[in-house]
DNA sequence: AAGTCAGTGCTTTTT
DNA sequence: GCACTGACTT
């Protein structure tokens, strides 16, 4: 058993006594720490571990959080407790509770397939106003930013298509857009409906409406419930409020969250949340943390600066219980190429020079694109790595193509599923998967699927079909399940793949086995197994170790977005690309919040470092941008180059190093073909 | 009607 | 690498 030690503010707060608690904690002083003490302190005083509730915005951070309140505890003391993604909470009190939340049998769907069923909406509808053409992605986009901030139609319309902008022109423009917006919008809720779907933001919406008008539903979940533990408290929107807020009366709340490093505002994160917390919540305090214990100052006085030039006032000048260290180091490149090579050389430096392992190796980046060149280069050079915030293992095309099997078993109306499925069949296309879906469709309620299935395909193909579906059907494990659609699809699968079949995709489908068995019930797979996140190890899929015991190998350099960074540290800490246009990125330039924002995620990013911190940037961005003042808005004095965050930085908070050209010439560099790199080379 | 292939354009951030 | 398109064959 091993404890951790507290500083006396975050003693203060885990030990607190009252009613709810928010923890204002700065970057780096103890935030996760003070949220696993906390549990283990109430289980230590007694409280049921299965009535203590922890919430986060990844499984990966609730994993973690949950395996080490265990190691502070006596061993199997912590088995029962709980915690979650927002999400998948949710997906697990609607599968307890089925009569409460009245969503029997249905499908969650990712948001590949909200987009097919917006499309299917849409047809050959081409939403095109002069200029302004709007794709069915945006539709779905601006659903859901409407619903998580619970601003109408015409509201989201304006932030998320108009720049939020307020003149005659864009209220003329809105006028005419929203009635068809609202029309194809209105078709894709009654679409969901019929086929007993439920999105992402519809799981948060089902449970937080039941919980709001339903006092019977708030009685039988107080009574499982006594202590929510709330993480990342300033990226929660108004619907996850909406959510939290019956629970003020049910149970304790405990929430942690800093706003300087709220980067969730594009999907509607309000950090009001965390500033009317005392006058939202009766009976609360708020506590400060304020001493920054993970790293030496100048990483912080880079970090305050940063922090200080926004218009914004965060009251936060971060100081280091450690003291002083190395002056972060800013590395000036001219082509992404350069860059990768310089971070290998670095990390292999490090690894060999300095006794360094790869696993203290943190590599971030604004986007997930970005890294492709970094990830072609580590793999060259064999430097083994993990990313994180990558696409989710059950999103890959071969995956879903198995999966579309079970969720017919597990949901006939879920058509997005059948004609995924029928269509992967050998001669039947769009057209006649069509057409079996309409036989099935109109079959009346509890009719025999696999006798449709045989009378829809006469001959060999139906009954194979049908003998398979009423096979999976038959079968109680999950696993067994996907071993039998494995047995029958892998011939189908290894054809359609068949370019990368032997050395990717086909190692895949035992790991799916495994997720598989991990969960009770097929519906539960189908549901949670989708909010699942995967890792990618050097380019291929694994699962969180939790899930498949990978003891092997486990030194590697993190590369990860910023985003799906926080509450990560590591001793170097490497941020790609400062450069402007992507420090704020080029998407925010006329919009002064989401510049703001911008600000926050470079932050993020800063005060991830313990001991040393290098920014790269890309030189001949710069003197791009200085040349070229940008067209702005009346009055305003706006280029890249003023906003570029590094700006005006004084000398004394970096140490800059310019790196001479040194792999082939820019022709090479410049050229995409380099991506060859890795396809000559040894991947045993 | 279905399948194949080469060419094109496009890539913020996530549950 | 990805989704999508258009022209082609089966």
């Amino acid at each position: 058993m091993h404890q951790e030690k507290l500083n006396s503010g975050q003693r203060k707060a885990v030990e607190f006594s009252g009613k709810h608690l928010l923890v204002l904690a700065g970057a780096g002083t103890g935030k996760t720490k003070t949220i696993i003490s906390r549990a283990a302190h109430l289980i230590n005083t007694g409280v049921d571990p299965s009535k203590i509730q922890i919430l986060t915005f990844t499984k990966k951070a609730a994993n973690e959080i949950v395996e080490r309140v265990k190691s502070n505890l006596p061993q199997s003391q912590g088995n029962a407790l709980n915690g979650a993604t927002f999400h998948s909470w949710c997906n697990q009190l609607i599968v307890r509770y089925p009569n409460l939340f009245g969503a029997a049998s249905y499908t969650v769907v990712d948001p590949d397939d909200q987009l097919s069923i917006m499309k299917m909406v849409c047809g050959n509808n081409k939403l095109e106003f002069g200029k302004l053409r709007i794709k069915p992605q945006q539709l779905i986009d601006v659903y859901s930013f409407a619903r998580n901030t619970k601003k109408s139609l015409t509201q989201a319309l304006r932030i998320k298509l108009f720049k939020n902008k307020e003149d005659a022109d864009t209220d003329y423009e809105l006028s005419v857009i929203k009635p068809h917006v609202e029309n194809l919008l209105r078709a894709y809720q009654a679409k969901k409906g019929i086929q007993r779907y439920l999105d992402y933001d519809d799981l948060l919406l089902v449970v937080a409406t039941q919980l709001g008008n339903n006092p019977e539903a708030r009685t039988i979940l107080s009574q499982n419930l006594d202590y929510l533990l709330v993480d990342e408290m300033q990226d929660t929107n108004p619907l996850q409020w909406q959510l939290l807020d019956p629970f003020v009366h049910i149970c304790h709340l405990f929430c942690v969250g800093d706003d300087a490093q709220s980067i969730y505002s594009f999907r509607g994160a309000d950090f009001k949340n965390v500033h009317l917390f005392k006058e939202r919540v009766p009976d609360s305090e708020v506590y400060k943390l304020e001493k920054n214990y993970r790293s030496t100052q100048e990483i912080l006085d880079l970090s305050n600066w940063l922090l200080k030039k926004s218009p914004i006032d965060y009251k936060k000048q971060l100081e280091s219980i450690r003291g002083n260290g190395e002056i972060p180091q800013l590395i000036n490149v001219t082509d992404e190429w350069q860059e990768a090579n310089w971070v290998a050389d670095e990390i292999l430096k490090n690894y060999t020079d300095e006794d360094r392992s790869f696993s203290d190796h943190l590599v971030l980046s604004r986007s997930q694109y970005y890294t492709k060149s970094l990830q072609a280069v580590f793999i060259r050079r064999k430097i083994p790595y993990v990313t994180y915030g990558g696409r989710k293992f059950m999103q890959a095309a071969h995956i879903k193509d198995l999966v579309s099997l079970l969720r017919i078993v597990n949901n006939p109306y879920d058509e997005i599923a059948w004609i995924r499925f029928l269509t992967f069949q050998e001669g039947i296309g769009e057209v006649r998967a069509s057409r079996i879906l309409q036989q099935v469709i109109e079959a009346t309620e509890g009719a025999d699927i696999p006798e449709i299935l045989q009378n829809a395909m006469p001959g060999e193909d139906g009954s194979k079909i049908s003998k398979l579906y009423s096979s999976i059907k038959e079968k109680t494990n999950v696993g067994a399940m996907v071993d039998e659609a494995y047995e029958a699809m892998s011939l189908g699968l290894a054809f359609r793949y068949r370019r990368d079949w032997d050395e990717k995709r086909k190692g895949d489908f035992p790991v799916l086995k495994l997720l598989a068995q991990s969960y009770p019930t097929l519906g539960e797979f189908i549901g949670e197994g989708l909010l699942d996140n995967a890792e990618q190890m050097n380019g291929t899929n694994v699962l969180s170790e939790s899930k498949l015991n990978t003891d092997e190998d486990k030194d590697h350099v993190i590369i990860s977005t910023v985003h799906s960074a926080k509450g990560l540290e590591a001793d170097v800490c490497i941020v790609l690309n400062v450069s402007p246009k992507a420090f704020p990125s080029s998407w925010s330039l006329d919009d002064l919040e989401a510049i703001e924002e911008d600000r926050r995620v470079l932050y993020v990013a800063l005060t991830r470092a313990k001991n040393r911190l290098i920014l790269t940037r890309n030189t001949s961005s710069i003197s791009a941008v200085h040349n070229r003042t940008l067209p702005s808005r009346a009055g305003e004095k706006t280029s890249d180059a003023e906003s570029y965050f590094l700006e005006g930085m004084p000398d004394n908070l970096v140490e800059q190093k310019t790196i001479a050209q040194q792999f082939g010439n820019v022709q090479d560099a410049a050229t995409p073909n380099t991506i060859d790199l890795s396809s000559g080379m040894d991947f045993s």
